[in-house]
DNA sequence: AGATATTAAGACCCTATTGTCTTATAATAA
DNA sequence: TTATTATAAGACAATAGGGTCTTAATATCT
């Protein structure tokens, strides 16, 4: 198998996603975001504290604790989640995998496949987090449910 | 890290322009098929043997043998590779993760996504091996040696 | 027939990602 | 101050991809 995004990038982005949802000032318990969104809650306490300390998110212990999401959050494009996650260059490379391939040296492929990844990159660079949590929200529990299936 | 396509599979796809680059009647030897595309020797040795059983490549077991193209895998696309190695649904799925996307129950970036993909596989079925052999041939030692470097 | 050269096949190891569990630590509320 | 509820952190396990090594099988040549 072969994924654009780790799993637990997708993990980020969906918490993300979700904690622009809610209210601001009421912390979201780490487990409840991890029912909601299907994802497992330890694994998802380890995203969260990574987040934590780019300052995505602020995490609160204690009584009354959770997640919330850091205001300038809602800007975060997926591409500069994927960045934080995966690493600063997660579509570099050559597709076939030589080993020197580059402008100067280009692959068979290697024109048309950079075409390809600008529009990947263009395409995540476009979607922030505020446009995307608006159309989540009523649809939250059809995408994450796995019992649910339709015609 | 993330690829679109496993190494396994980049692997297969080098050895087969490789191989459509070397005259047909004569085995290539395993040894040397790594050796010239910088792959592990024995991994490559599995990655052959697969394609030998989906009668890509043709086998020769003993002296004077090696590994010799099928003369209609010179129409394989890029695309039909992928699912080969990687298996039929290389690029299915929802980008964030979401389990239950689909058609009628999109996520967020469904739509557009989908649209990448349909690019992405289209420019993999696009490229057939007899076009690319030809345009390697003449770059190969640039392209594997990770010794060479340009300006 | 015997020596040799090659792929075939499978056991095995390494590493990174993913996932689980347990024990701190901190904050609240009584 | 104590009980409670939350995250923090790190040890640990499971899995899969990637890679190595050894032995078997098979073909050729002399």
């Amino acid at each position: 198998m072969s994924l654009l995004l780790t799993k637990s990038c997708q993990y980020a982005i969906r918490a993300i996603m979700f904690l622009a949802t809610q209210p601001e000032n009421i912390p979201v318990l780490q487990r409840d975001i991890a029912e909601i969104l299907n994802i497992p809650n330890h694994f998802l306490g380890k995203i969260l504290q990574q987040l934590a300390k780019h300052d995505i998110v602020h995490s609160q212990r204690g009584k009354s604790g959770g997640f919330t999401l850091c205001h300038h959050a809602e800007e975060l494009t997926l591409y500069k989640i994927a960045e934080i996650v995966d690493g600063e260059k997660f579509l570099d490379g050559c597709v076939v995998g030589f080993p020197n391939c580059s402008d100067v040296n280009p692959c068979p492929v290697h024109k048309e496949w950079k075409q390809m990844k600008e529009m990947i990159i263009a395409f995540l660079q476009r979607k922030q987090i505020h446009q995307l949590s608006g159309k989540l929200e009523p649809k939250l529990e059809d995408l994450s449910n796995p019992g649910e299936h339709d015609a």
